[in-house]
This record gives structure tokens, sequence and C-alpha cells, in this order.
RNA sequence: CGGGGUGUAGCGCAGCCCGGUUAGCGCACCUGCUUUGGGAGCAGGGGGUCGGAGGUUCGAAUCCUCUCACCCCGACCA
């Protein structure tokens, strides 16, 4: 194995891939397409689950469980949500093996299902079909339920996190008894993911409203958050869907009104998935591999011993011990490396894995009452006296959070462009970015945009200036103003 | 699904053209000693149905046929 990873600039999806293998995050499974997440991967996707279950708890939001096999035939009740998801379905067929003659493993031909059934892409349909039964009056209403399951997508083109052929999400699924309350509903959740983005992963993400085109399928209307990657791309980073009364219609679902009249449910969805850690390694890495925002790291501070001997180790050892236990009162997740390594490869090998702070811990530093830290955002090097220590962390944190943050912010904005000319537009998309321009509304420019650029519409923003704007393609009066960039 | 490529130790590869000792190298792994403030050194060691099947041959990793798998590039997706 080779030390370091494929510098960015040289093949930026080379250095992703590397980083996600390197820094132990996750490894491919045996199918195609498949992944495994390791337990330094999944710890970063336990910090986002935790974080975000809190929250939605918090607005009233129950989780529970559906099964992940659906039946066929509920595919077929939502046109467009059919559409949007038959090229992509895993689908059980049989439930046997047997042994052939020739002693070879076979699907039994005996064993086949009547009626087929669908692993799970999304689950709107199952949920509706149970949500019938559970709703009679508006005394039901709101159903606000969530999950945290998988889902299988069957996917041509894989790549670690981002587009795999089983995920990890949320899936929030609420029922509501009018349309107002419904959008009330996705906009808040948005709103919980746009505070879930910034302040837990330290991603600034654009938040708006997709277009005709790009909306879920089945859905009124799609909000999302957007987030631009190292290189510059957009990454669909969570969507909120306002799903009217589609699904209530397609799985007949009423209710009595207090007036004692019968309406169709409202409903809502949305999701979050693994991806997100995708988005963490994109916004944050370098060429030295992650950087992990504190909030989100598996270990705030790892502590690097050094000692030549077996007298230094444990001079050592009895330094750290406190500082350790102190730390962890302070709920600092705090990580001492022992390993048989040398102290240089740790550096090196905690680069890699993103950790904010690292603590160099000698015996001259044991000598003068001290240690070293080493600040992962900035490569900032500094002594700090050992009383000082339990004070500073914590603050140290805080600040790597947010340079983060503003870093990441910094380069969104340095690569956001408005523009005047389609020639611009397409020099710009070309070398990557995002661009602020106006869009006359039709699918139909939309379209050629597409097939000419690559770039699409990332999102409607909600601070869209229209006034004596046109169309970046036609020079018809825009409708909107959009933004476009290459997406992942 | 169209185009290109690769299968040899856990990983990365050489060997193949031109068949011939016991299939080799780097990293990783194991043991021991010396080391440790930016990816340590030396010595010893373990690990292979050469992707699979069939064929040619006295003899196949190497030549022929078939097959399987995976990767990369183009149309869809969180």
């Amino acid at each position: 194995m080779s030390k370091g990873v494929t510098p960015q600039s040289k093949d930026y999806s080379t250095w992703y891939t590397d980083v996600v293998i390197k820094a132990g995050l996750a490894d491919y499974g045996p199918v195609k397409g498949t992944m495994v997440i390791k337990p330094y991967g999944f710890a970063l996707w336990d910090n986002i689950k935790e974080s975000f279950d809190r929250m939605i708890k918090e607005t009233g939001h129950v989780n529970a469980y559906f099964p992940m096999f659906i039946p066929k035939s509920f595919f077929t009740r939502e046109a467009k949500h059919i559409e949007g998801f038959a090229k992509e379905c895993a689908i059980v067929t049989h439930t046997r093996l047997k042994t052939d003659s020739d002693g070879s493993l076979i699907v039994d031909p005996e064993s086949r299902l009547e009626e087929e059934v669908i692993i799970r892409p999304t689950s709107e349909t199952i949920i509706w079909s149970m949500y019938k039964k559970w709703i009679q009056s508006y005394r039901d209403l709101p159903l606000l339920i969530n999950q945290w399951v998988n889902v299988v997508r069957w996917e041509m083109r894989t790549r670690l996190f981002l587009r795999t052929t089983e995920f990890l999400w949320q899936e929030g699924h609420t029922a509501h008894a009018t349309a107002e309350e419904a959008e009330e509903e996705t906009l808040l959740i948005l709103e919980l993911y746009r505070q879930l983005a910034e302040d837990f992963l330290a991603i600034p993400v654009l938040t708006g409203l997709k277009t005709e085109a790009e909306k879920f399928a089945g859905a009124e209307k799609t909000y999302c958050i957007e987030a631009m990657m190292g290189d510059k791309r957009s990454l669909q980073a969570g969507t909120s869907h306002y799903l009217g009364q589609n699904f209530a219609k397609a799985f007949d679902v009423t209710f009595q009104t207090k007036d004692n009249k019968e309406d169709y449910v409202y409903a809502t969805s949305w999701g979050i998935s693994t991806r997100l850690v995708g988005a963490v390694i994109m916004v944050h890495g370098d060429d030295k591999g992650l950087r992990l925002p504190p909030k989100i790291a598996p270990y705030q501070v790892v502590i690097v011993p050094i000692a030549r001997n077996k007298d230094h180790e444990k001079l050592v050892k009895d330094f750290i011990e406190p500082i350790t236990f102190g730390l962890k009162e302070n709920n600092v997740r705090v990580h001492e490396d022992w390993s048989d390594n040398s102290p240089g490869f740790k550096f090196n090998e905690w680069e890699m894995k993103g950790a904010p702070i690292r603590m160099e811990v000698g015996p001259r530093d044991v000598e003068n009452n001290q240690v070293v830290l080493v600040r992962r955002d900035t490569n900032e090097k500094f002594n700090i006296g050992k009383e000082d220590l339990l004070n500073k962390i914590p603050t140290l944190l805080d600040e790597i959070q947010l340079s983060l943050f503003e870093q990441a912010k910094n380069f969104r904005d340095e690569n956001t462009h408005t523009i005047n000319s389609y020639d611009e537009f397409k020099d710009i998309v070309s070398n990557g970015g995002f661009v602020r321009c106006g869009w006359d509304g039709d699918a139909v420019t939309e379209t050629a945009i597409k097939n000419e650029t690559k770039a699409t519409i990332r999102c409607i923003p909600f601070d869209e200036q229209t006034e004596g704007l046109s169309c970046i393609y036609s020079g018809k009066p825009a409708k909107h103003e959009v933004i476009y960039a290459k997406a992942y």
C-alpha cells in the first residue's frame, strides 16, 4: 500500500476513493455496488443519526419500522412514482434454493412467488397502505412517523457513500389535515436539514425548490439542501417533499374533518442518507485525508504518546492519564494511540482519519508540564501548559468547527458566479462552480441546457431575485433565478 | 446496454510475445533484536488449485477455444 492519497488536483474521484479506503471508512462488498461501512465510517453516520434523531423528536416525530418487502402491486397505484423507480428495483421472485441433480445450488422453480415482492427503494407505498388503516378522523392527525432503514436502488454506476445499491437513510412520512400544515411540515424539516448540515457537519447549503424535472417521483413540490463539493460540483444533500394528496388518493386515505366532511389526507416525505458522509469527505477533505468537523468526529482529540524506552512510556502514561480522564469528564471524545507504530506514522494516520486535534506527549513535554497540540484544519502547532488543557480544548474544538464551515463557505462563494451570457455560462460550468442566472421557466430550455452543458438546475433558491432578469438561454424574461451546476 | 481493459499471495504488480528447474518482486503479515518528536532498521519466517472449464504438448501462468468475474469511459439517480 502506498503512502498518502492521490492528490485532489491530479484526480479528484481517485482522491475520494483513496480517502474512503485509507481512512478506514468503508470497503467494497461482494455484490457489485454494495458497501461495507466500517466502524470508523459508521461512527460518523451514528453521530449524524443521533443528532438528527434528537431534532425530529424535539419537533414531535416518532420512529417506527415498516417492512422492506413491498407487494409489486403497490407500485402501480401512483403512476409517476412507479415511473420514477421502475428502472432500479430489486425484485424477490423465489423463496427457496435447492441442490440440483449435479450437486449445484439452484433457485427452486417450485418456490416462485405468485406476486413478486419489491425491496423498498423508498417506503411511501407501504406506509400509505398502512396509514389507510390508521387514519379515520382529523383526531388521528397529524401523523408524524420516521424510520431509520436501508433501501435498495439498483444503480448502474456506484461510488462509495455517494451512490450505492443499498444505502442507509431516514425517511419521514407525515399525514396532515390541511395542505398548509403539510407545507409547513415540509419546510420545517428542510430547516432542520439546513441546521444539521451547517451547524453539525459544517457544510454550507443552499435551500430552495426543485424544478418539475428534478422533483421526486410522486411529489407536488420538492425542496432541497444543495452543497458544493471540493471539485465545485453540486451534491443534493437532503430532500423534503410536499406530496399533496397524491398518495392519499392512490391509497384511498381519507379522514373525517371537524365539520364532518370527508377529505383526502395531505402528505409529506423527507430523507437524508449515508450520502452525507460522502459530503463531509468532499467538502472538508484535503490531500492529507479527511478533516472532520469536531461535532461529528469519532475522536475529537487523539493523543500520540512518544516514548524512547519503558521508563519514558511509564512517565508519559502517568502524565496522560489525568488528561484523558479530565477530557472525558468534559464530554470530549478522546483516544490514546498506544499502538506499536512510530510517532511519525501515527501523525500521518490520524491526519488521514481527520481527527480535529492531535496531542503529542513526550518526555520533553512531561518535563515542561505541557503538551503539543496540532489543529487538523490549519496545521497550526503549539505548546500548551497542562493546567490550561481542560479549558482550552473545548474552545479549540468550537473554533475548528467554525473554521471548517467558514472555509467551505468561502470556497462556495468564491465559486458561485452571476453571469450575463450563455458563453460565460458554458465556460464556468465546464470548469466547475455554481452559476446564478435567470431561467424562463420552460422545461424545454432546461433540457437543452442540460444536453449542451451537462449542468442541471440544482434549485430555485428561496432568495431569488427575478426583477429585470432574463433567461440565460432564451433571452426571455426570467420566471425564476436559479442555481445551475454539474451535480453528483 | 455500447466502447476499452484486467484477472498470478491480503493489496499492488512482473513473468506470457519466444512453453522447460522449486513462479518472483514491493507493501502488508508473523518472530526476534535495535528503535521511537513527521510514514524506523536489520535478520529470519509464513502465505499461491497462476479467475474457471476444456484442448494442444513429453511438459502450460505462458499457445488455442469457451466461460465467469471485476474495473474504467458514455444514457439514469439520494
